[in-house]
DNA sequence: TCTGGGGTCCTAGGACCC
DNA sequence: TCTGGGGTCCTAGGACCC
């Protein structure tokens, strides 16, 4: 048995936590570069609002409707997320963290220690609550597919917030009221092909021969869900790393992480070389921290530039280019060179672009990294590049985001006395405060 | 003027190797 | 007439997820 414990319109909630009076009015957090809607409170969807769709767009409905709107508050969101993450591992031998809103519980063996597993499911869903402020809902089934279903149905229910799927007659029940296209593994594409075929519902899809889906819905990963929803487990179970101890699977001793991305849009279209490539440096050094964070080097790193996606043209509107390092680094200094060589490559003269990123991949562990056989000893083999990198993530986790940065990325304007954003940043007008993270904005009471 | 970002997995096809 | 078999590695593209 699995347990899938998600959160509840996330953002929303954790703005929640931190001002209750946004509690039973309609609230909405925006996407990076306050682009579209990405979390909205029941009231918000009462009121017809859509996942994904462009803030300006609905700008006019928000105002009338007096919908409060949130630029996106990743620190706030991540750190909410550790601490429910926190709880729920003392409800479970295992746990796997599926996204920064939800994750699995193994619940195998747990009907012995917890004989009514809804009422257990409705402890978990409680003590997140009382601990965080979160509000969660809990699907419990003998597969993640299964359970992803359980968890869907409890939220839309609005009941209990647990629904327990043990049974192929409760199951079955389940499938049959749910949407195909509600079911975990079937997108837009997939959804589509069955709704031609007029399979509309998940019980409709589970009745299809097993060799149907392998055929038509993406070879084994169909198969794969036609077990799943026959309740049969066949995802693999990853996990969580411990804090402190993050081990590899022995078949694959780099981790299970394949790559590290940045990629932003800007603020406003940008073309000058000098800005890019600021934009780009700046890209990089945040890339290269999340790649030590995560206690990787990389030997890839892919630069992107992009131009509007949305106007309409045959043009692809993002070109990359893939800089090979001579050994395999997290040094921001080496992961900025080559970003800004990928940039030399990518672009052209005049052309405006609304977005850029780094990405590394081809990751290792630090020691495992393969040194060039006719190259002198890689420069980040020093130690004091390594205490450097330390140094630097060190200062800037302390006293606040890019303090200490290569000349490359640029020098903060000042204006006022007060620092200015730079030309290419993305807007954020809205954002709330690091009210858990941040010195200078933790949370006033009274 | 205005539309996010970060991932994973699978497959097919080509180059290359013995 | 007739042209093996088994691999690996890489890339691109497509699909999915949150």
């Amino acid at each position: 048995m699995y347990a899938l414990v998600d959160c509840n319109n996330f953002y929303v909630s954790c703005e929640r936590v931190f001002d209750p009076r946004l509690e039973g009015r309609p609230v909405v957090v925006l996407s990076n570069n306050d682009g579209c809607l990405i979390s909205r409170s029941d009231e918000a969807k009462a009121l017809g609002l859509k996942m994904g769709e462009p803030w300006h767009l609905v700008r006019p409905l928000l105002e009338q409707q007096q919908v409060r709107v949130f630029s996106s508050n990743y620190g706030l969101y991540g750190d909410m997320s550790r601490r429910v993450v926190q709880v729920l591992a003392g409800f479970a031998a295992g746990i796997e963290v599926y996204s920064i809103d939800e994750a699995f519980l193994d619940f195998h063996g747990m009907n012995l220690l917890a004989p009514d597993l809804h009422a257990y499911g409705a402890e978990v869903r409680a003590r997140v609550q009382q601990h965080t402020g979160i509000p969660t809902c809990v699907g419990i089934a003998p597969t993640k597919t299964l359970a992803k279903l359980a968890n869907r149905q409890a939220r839309k229910e609005g009941g209990s917030g647990v629904v327990l799927l043990d049974t192929p007659a409760r199951w079955q029940a389940a499938l049959a009221a749910a949407p195909v296209d509600s079911i975990w593994g079937v997108g837009r594409r997939y959804a589509r092909k069955l709704f031609d075929l007029n399979v509309t519902t998940g019980a409709e899809l589970a009745a299809l021969p097993e060799a149907w889906l392998r055929r038509h819905l993406g070879g084994v990963v169909g198969q794969r869900l036609w077990r799943e929803l026959h309740g049969q487990p066949c995802l693999e179970w990853n996990p969580a790393p411990a804090d402190d101890d993050d081990q590899g699977h022995e078949d694959d001793p780099s981790g299970r992480r394949h790559s590290v991305a940045y990629t932003r849009s800007f603020g406003r279209p940008q073309h000058e070389a000098a800005a890019l490539a600021e934009a780009v440096a700046t890209f990089a050094a945040k890339a290269a921290a999340k790649l030590r964070q995560h206690e990787r080097v990389a030997h890839l790193v892919t630069v992107l530039l992009g131009t509007s996606r949305f106007t309409p043209g045959a043009e692809p509107s993002t070109r990359t280019a893939v800089i090979h390092l001579p050994f395999a680094s997290s040094d921001t200094v080496h992961i900025t060179q080559a970003a800004l060589q990928g940039l030399a490559q990518l672009r052209r003269a005049g052309v405006a672009y609304h977005r850029a990123g780094i990405v590394l991949s081809g990751l290792e562990r630090p020691g495992q990294a393969q040194l060039g056989l006719f190259k002198a000893a890689p420069e980040m083999a020093r130690p004091e590049r390594t205490q450097l990198m330390a140094a630097l993530d060190g200062l800037n986790s302390r006293f606040g985001r890019q303090l200490v940065r290569t000349a490359a990325a640029g020098v903060p304007t000042r204006a006022h006395g007060h620092p200015q954003p730079d030309a290419w940043a993305g807007r954020a007008a809205m954002r709330s405060p690091l009210y858990t993270t941040g010195w200078d904005e933790l949370w006033q009471v009274g």
